[in-house]
DNA sequence: CACGATCACTTGACAGCGTTAAGTGAACCT
DNA sequence: AGGTTCACTTAACGCTGTCAAGTGATCGTG
């Protein structure tokens, strides 16, 4: 082994391992995030579940944001790709219910990363190290979202007066979102009996794809 | 002037007294919660406003939370009696229609307000001194909406599977909910153009009607 | 081999938060 | 005049996210 390959070597170690402890960080804080709520975990609880002391996550992470914003980030690629598999269905119209139904399926099956994903504004958004928005094209959902409202509009089965394709997507997005945000932060309301957010969701895209089409049917 | 008159005088100033710092603190925590958010918002910092020392505000607060409600039963009195006024529309439709306009333009105008009201799960719903929740019936916004579609469902106005009135309203209350909290949390969003929520929302409302409606037009 | 540098990580602290036990002093009733 | 009440203060507690300074093993180089 020459010289050269040994320094490259432990290199390629040293960065290896930095980047083990760095992945224990997240999935301890991650496990925490679901368990007890992003508000509610502490860097030295985090620190604590992989024997660290707190300021060992700050050789990693720059603040406990950035944290929340890499693991956010991972959480989008995987709404993306929900979205995606759906990429395949001809129908516009029926690709967007089944968006919908999806992304909802989503959120009631992740609620905690749901919740600071869509239910908090975070200050600094996912920006890399140029300072640029990351979002890769393959796992943009609410490019997916646009798209097949897009496709509808340009078919011609939407409404004449439903052409904004922006408007449209934020239609369909926010009831969606609407109805699951509610859910997350009032089913234990004692006055109010809430129904299943699953069949809301479908009666209220049912209805409102039925009030979009141009041939109401 | 008899002793005891003078008793109950000197107690109406002292109690009198007591009320005009309580509302003092509710003013001075409005103020701070509307213009810097809640969560941003210091016991330290109402005090100061106000000038008193932090712990006096425990004198007539149980602890930050209920400072909170105290200020969220206010609001949810005044959304519900925006919504009251509406209630003498005839026709259930149009009435559930203005209902969600109102409903919009009360959430934009009050945006604070509206992010503890609805975009938070508050601790320690409103409880008054026996336990009991307190709203009064006047005041119930969510009870004008679930009324309100009742009545469109016993006319016979919606398609006949729309018959459950709680679902309805959950629809609609979610779907207006939905446009309005992305808007708040993600308008600033880098790479997604949103659109006024208001004509969203209008959109919204027309499509979801024209969507329920047994005899679609 | 020895020496200085690197760097992942620790120590020990800081300021700020919500909250509380104990104390103070003016107004009150007897 | 003396005792009680009570709105409010003082001083602290334990908690948080965060950081400046230090440590020690590992490394490249004379």
């Amino acid at each position: 082994m020459t010289t050269s390959a040994i320094r490259t070597a432990s290199l390629a170690r040293r960065e290896r391992q930095k980047a083990e402890t760095r992945q224990a960080i997240l999935d301890a804080a991650r496990e925490l995030f679901v368990s007890d709520g992003v508000e509610a975990t502490t860097m030295r609880a985090i620190a604590a579940k992989i024997g660290y002391t707190p300021t060992a996550i700050y050789h990693h992470f720059r603040d406990k944001d950035a944290l929340i914003v890499e693991l956010c980030m991972a959480d989008f690629s995987s709404l993306g790709q929900a979205m995606y598999k759906i990429g395949r269905i001809e129908d516009p119209v029926e690709r967007l219910r089944r968006m919908g139904l999806a992304y909802t399926d989503f959120a009631l099956d992740n609620p905690s990363q749901y919740r600071f994903m869509f239910m908090t504004s975070l200050k600094h958004p996912m920006l890399d190290a140029n300072g640029k928005v990351v979002t890769s094209p393959d796992e943009d959902a609410y490019g997916f979202l646009l798209q097949t409202v897009t496709e509808g509009i340009e078919k011609g089965v939407y409404r004449p007066e439903l052409s904004d394709a922006p408007e449209l997507a934020q239609m369909v997005w926010g009831g969606i979102h609407g109805i699951i945000s509610l859910w997350f932060t009032h089913c234990d309301h004692p006055h109010i009996v809430f129904r299943d957010p699953r069949e809301t969701v479908r009666t209220m895209c049912d209805a409102m794809i039925r009030g979009s089409l141009r041939n109401s049917i």
